[in-house]
Order: C-alpha cells, then sequence, then structure tokens
DNA sequence: ATTAAATTTTAGATAAGACTAAAATATTGT
DNA sequence: ACAATATTTTAGTCTTATCTAAAATTTAAT
C-alpha cells in the first residue's frame, strides 16, 4: 500500500511519541511534534484510522496498529540508510544530514531501498547511532546505555540500574521511575550534566549521578 | 526559489515540448504529456506566468522564460543524475531507473546535488545518452547523430545531410524538413527502419534511408 | 463534588490542484 | 468566405490537508 507524504509523517510522529508515552499518544503532542493544529491531527487521525493503521477512540489519544507500526518502520529504515548514504558516501556531516533525509524517507520503491542496502553494506546503525529496522520492521536492539549518554530529544526505555543501593531504588520511585518507564531528555546542561528528562507527562530534573546509574533501552 | 512538485513537472514537460515546438507550446501538448486535462493546464499554465516562469497569452500556447527554462535544467540536471547513481552505483539497469528518478528529482537540496555529481565523478552524460546540463543549467551539446539513431520518443534538431544530392534535398523541402526543423521519432518499424516522425504539428513517414542521411542533433 | 482549566472534537472555511461541462476562440475544408 | 471542427478557456465542483472558532469532554483544583 502507498501512503501520502501527510499519512507517512504523521505515522512516524506517532510511532516515536509512542515510544515515550506511557499511554496512547495524544492530540496535543501529535500536533506539536507535527507543528500543525490539534484540529488538524483530529482530521488526520480519523483517516489513519479508517486505514487500519492506528487504534483511535475519541478523547483518548492513539495507538499505532500493528500495520501502522510496519508501515513507520519502513519509513524509518528508509530514513536511516539514506542517512548512511549522506554521511559514507557524499560525506555530509552527521548533522547536516536529517532535513534530507526527511524528504528522501518519502521515495517509493522497494527495489531502491534493497539496492541501496546492500550497496551501503547493510549497516544496523545509522549515523547517530539509531538501529536500522530490517525490510520486515525489525530492530536489532541496542546494548542498554547509562541515561547520562543520552543527548536531547533522545528517548528510551528504563531497564537497569547501575547502582542498587535501597537510597537511590527509593529516590527513583519518588521519581516515579522504574524498570520499563519511557524517558526522553528535554534538555542537557553541558557544564554540569544535568538534565531535565520527561517521565510520561510529567518533566523532572536529575543530576548527572543519578543519569550515571540508570540504564536505558534506546530504539 | 522553491516549486511544487506539480509546478516543476509542468517545467519539465514545457521544456521537454518546446524542444520540438515550432512554436508556442499547444495546451493539449502539454495536457497529454503530463496525463491531464487541457482546463487543468490553463489553470497552471497561468500560474506560472505569474511567477515568470513562462511566456502566455491566451489561446496562443506557452514558451519557458530564461528563469523558466534555467528551472526546468536544474530538474533535468538532477533527473539525469539519479539515473547515473542508480546504474552505476546500484546497479539498476538502464531501463529500470526513470520512475525513480522522476521521484528523486525533486528533492530540494543544492548541496546534495553538488556532492552527488562529485561522487558521480562528474558525469556529462546520464546511462541513456542524453547530456547532463551543469549546474547553471548549460549542457554540453551532443555529436550530431543520424536520425536513424533516434529511438521512439526521442527528438532532435536538424543540423545537416550525410547525402546531399539535389533530389535528396527536393525531398526533404516536400517533407518540410530543412536545417533547424525541430523533430521527433514518434515510432520506429523495427523490420525495414522507417519512422513516423514529427515535423513541426505534422506526422510524416519517411523510409530507412532517408533517416540514415539526416544528421541531428539532440539535447 | 463542583467549578475552573486544559484538551479534544466538530463545524465551517480556505488553498492547491485537478475535473466536467459549457462558452469562446482558432483552424480547416470546401 | 463561412460553416464545421478542433482547441482553448471559463465557471463551477471536488479532494486533500490545512486552519479558526466554538462546542464537547476530560482533568485538575479547591
Amino acid at each position: 500500500m502507498k501512503y501520502s507524504l501527510s499519512e507517512e509523517n504523521y505515522l512516524k510522529a506517532i510511532y516515536h511519541l509512542e515510544k515515550i508515552a506511557a499511554t496512547g499518544v495524544a492530540t496535543n503532542a501529535i500536533a506539536e511534534q507535527m507543528e500543525t493544529k490539534p484540529s488538524s491531527v483530529t482530521d488526520m487521525v480519523k483517516k489513519l484510522s479508517e486505514k487500519k493503521l492506528v487504534n483511535y477512540i475519541k478523547y483518548q489519544g492513539v495507538t499505532l496498529t500493528e500495520k501502522g507500526k510496519k508501515t513507520a518502520l519502513t519509513i524509518i529504515r528508509k530514513h536511516r540508510l539514506w542517512e548512511v548514504f549522506l554521511v559514507d558516501k557524499l560525506k555530509f556531516h552527521w548533522d547536516q544530514v536529517h532535513e534530507i533525509a526527511e524528504q528522501l524517507e518519502h521515495i517509493h520503491s522497494e527495489e531502491l531501498i534493497t539496492r541501496l542496502d546492500k550497496f551501503l553494506g547493510e549497516p544496523d546503525f545509522d549515523p547517530h547511532g539509531d538501529p536500522i529496522p530490517d525490510k520486515d520492521g525489525n530492530i536489532k536492539r541496542t546494548e542498554k546505555k547509562l541515561l547520562s549518554d543520552l543527548n536531547k530529544n533522545q528517548g528510551g526505555v528504563c531497564v537497569g540500574v547501575k547502582e542498587s543501593s535501597p537510597e537511590f531504588l527509593q529516590y527513583l520511585d519518588k521519581k516515579k521511575i522504574t524498570i520499563g518507564t519511557k524517558i526522553k531528555v528535554l534538555g542537557k546542561e553541558f557544564f554540569d550534566g544535568s538534565m531535565v528528562i520527561l517521565v510520561g507527562k510529567d518533566q523532572s530534573f536529575i543530576s548527572k549521578k543519578t543519569a550515571e546509574n540508570l540504564y536505558v533501552q534506546t530504539n
């Protein structure tokens, strides 16, 4: 099935938001990500729902169906493969390629992507270290990382702690962080390594020391 | 300036039609090329005219302005460079690449094309033998070819004859062909090499012998 | 537990690009 | 030259994706 530019971008946005959302993805969150208005999101989400790409119940947010997730992952696959091409072959800097890959990811041709993948040596990660899904949408899991190693706007799921003193665990408890909690880095201070993170719907401030003792899995 | 997908496709179509049109390009011709309706063409042509990309006088067809021609040539440049990429690097067959290049030609990034061009070794011709305009829209002229070497849908300008007997020249005269006449191959018979060609607005039938004695310049 | 505030949805409008049907203009044949 | 034919344009409609303003619903606060 072939989807419009707009539909593809919505699916991608919902996929990324779902990774760090406790519940269904909010209309407002999608609107912000897409730089559009909530009413436009409602319209599009209805359309995606009719096409069985998302589950949608009025006022209760959106989740991707299996079909939707698979579609999102093929777009992400294309995006990341093109980024590898731009950096490895065309010698772009890794921080210059996002905008161009945003366009290239919408080129429709399976054969093209198959050949591009081969040409690039079937890479597992893009130039930012994000994993490249295979043609069926399977992602090679990254090793767990310390939260302190994530950069702004990266997100992950808490999978463990380095230090496990009761004091630290109780502190995490107070911060509403436990195994399986989705975390996104909203900001990172350069001089002291402290972070503002998103935990569920709430912002939270954590020190470098805390971030260095929390394992997350990105994807 | 950045133009829409549709605007870019119209400019490209008009460019190709102008090469083989004696007069301004007809609304109907554009409609046929674009697989759309004449009324849609009129609408778009008005818009292109407002943007100073074409000269348009009601009922009298369209020609590209300098600005329009330059824009068309940058799109053609992108199309042909991507075709080289697809064939040389991704090992596509030269007859599989057109559709994909039709999509890739609309990616907006000067830097991308500059780097792609360098990566490909600054090629002068695409896999079909068509010349690749440089970044300023200059085309490296092809050597003159025999009309008999053109394939269906290729066009060119008559630049000379191989045989110059008065009989042949008089015959060409009767066929309304002279130096500077634009010719397009509409059909080519396999078994005897005869052709149906477009001369100005009229179709004409010519034998293999005639086609083998007429030089054309393609571009 | 109500009210206030925030979020989400609905209703109606707009712009781009395309379409149909009908009107206007050009071209052609005799 | 003028009627018949072909081409082109106009007028009005449709679809997709957006928007604003107002109504509906949920969440939060006292």
